[in-house]
DNA sequence: GTTGAGCGTT
C-alpha cells in the first residue's frame, strides 16, 4: 500500500468525517417548513362539554377559576325541562389563561364525567379569532 | 328519578 493512501486513510478519512459533521450541523436547515402549525386558533373563551347534569355555573367556576380570570360562565339549559344540556362555556380575560384552563381541564372529570373543552367558535360577536403569535406555555403541571 | 354528541341568550 502507498505511503499517501495510509497517510489519507489515518489521518484525512477522520478529518474528513468531522469537516463533513461541522459542515451538516452548520447547515441551515434544508427548506424546512414548519409542518403546518396545528396550533388552533384560540380565543379567551372556551367550549366545555361532557358537562354533568348537576353541574351549575358556580361550580363551573370553582374549577376554572385558578387559572386565570373568569370573565364569563353559562351553562345552557333547556327552556322546558329547565335541565342542563351538558355543555357551556367558559371565558377568560385572555387567551392564555383560556389556553392553560384547556390544557390542564380538558379530560378531567369533574362530577363524574370526563369534560371536552376545546375552543368556542361561532358567537364571537367582538372581532375575529386572534392568531396567537407567542407560544403559550402552561404554568400548571396537571 | 331515563339520555351523553355537541357550539349559546340577552
Amino acid at each position: 500500500m502507498a505511503l499517501p493512501e495510509l497517510l489519507s486513510r489515518l489521518r484525512l478519512t477522520p478529518l474528513r468525517h468531522h469537516l463533513r459533521r461541522s459542515l451538516s450541523a452548520a447547515a441551515p436547515p434544508p427548506d424546512e417548513h414548519p409542518p403546518a402549525p396545528p396550533q388552533p386558533p384560540s380565543n379567551p373563551k372556551l367550549f366545555v362539554a361532557g358537562l354533568s347534569w348537576s353541574a351549575d355555573e358556580r361550580s363551573l367556576t370553582d374549577a376554572f377559576s385558578s387559572f386565570g380570570t373568569v370573565t364569563e360562565v353559562r351553562i345552557m339549559y333547556d327552556k322546558n325541562s329547565g335541565r342542563s344540556r351538558g355543555f357551556g362555556f367558559v371565558q377568560f380575560s385572555n387567551d392564555y389563561e383560556a389556553k392553560c384552563a384547556k390544557d390542564a381541564m380538558d379530560g378531567k372529570v369533574m362530577l363524574g364525567r370526563p369534560l371536552r373543552i376545546s375552543f368556542a367558535l361561532g358567537k364571537v360577536r367582538g372581532g375575529p379569532v386572534i392568531v396567537p403569535r407567542l407560544p403559550m406555555v402552561c404554568k400548571f403541571n396537571i
